[in-house]
DNA sequence: CGGCATCCTAAGGGATACTG
DNA sequence: CAGTATCCCTTAGGATGCCG
């Protein structure tokens, strides 16, 4: 989000200053939602951990999705250069080479990204378990 | 994602035996992709930190949020209630009242999203920073 | 190699109306 | 009150082709 069709880049289209009843829980709510927009596209994180290894050239990073798409590729990094998380270095030479790295601010947010990986590998196996006993029960009752 | 228009409830639409290279890294992106299609929507990850709360009834949600239509509410209900982070309680009374709750599980994720909130809010500035940065620049070479 | 630009579809999600 | 069902539009994002 942010990253238009055209090349620009939308500065701030839903209304930076929100938060008509300012009070805690609504300037929370405004800092999640910006979160979410910052990392809940679909690749993101992902590029974010994979660049946590070190610095990758685009190739690099476009064989170890390989799910992705050049075009998503590359809007997702122009995204994160954007937001100051990555570091864009061509270095001009034919053929071309570019190479992506986690700034200070991307490795701090590496960190707590990690927290939620833990999570999530943590309790795969709970979740996997109320998914289909959720579905059982709506199975039975059809 | 997951929840289906028509009601019912995808178990698993992108394969989950996905991972034909069995490495460290790709299963640690595995974990991600899951992580993303559980929370990585418009509104999970704000219903759950209000539900941290304590907890809520729908219509309490609906006012606390109030960008969010009615259908959109119910839809991640239901989901993060299939993912066992959430309980429903229907009391049988008329008017009718449901309760939700975040069960332990979605209390512990609780905590790892805090991790990445804490972030967001510590590091909002040098965000905006980096942004304005980069428009900046590309507006100069227009 | 590392991209843009274009086209196009499928999914996300809002608005509205109806119901127990 | 707490939903469901339907309609419809907007967006994300894949596929493809061209370029320095």
């Amino acid at each position: 989000m942010g990253v238009m069709e055209d090349g620009t880049l939308a500065s701030a289209r839903h209304t930076d200053v929100a938060d008509p009843a300012p009070g805690g829980r609504d300037t929370t709510s405004c800092e999640i939602r910006d979160l979410l927009d910052r990392l809940a596209d679909k690749w993101s994180l992902l590029v974010i951990e994979l660049l946590g290894t070190g610095t990758h050239r685009f190739t690099e990073l476009h064989r170890e999705i390989d799910e992705i798409s050049q075009r998503m590729l590359t809007l997702t990094l122009r995204h994160l250069e954007r937001d100051g998380l990555v570091t864009r270095t061509v270095h001009p030479v034919v053929p071309p080479r570019v190479d992506y790295t986690l700034t200070d601010l991307g490795r701090s947010l590496l960190v707590a990204i990690e927290g939620l990986v833990w999570w999530t590998r943590a309790h795969r196996d709970e979740i996997a378990a109320a998914r289909s006993g959720y579905d059982a029960r709506r199975e039975s009752s059809a």
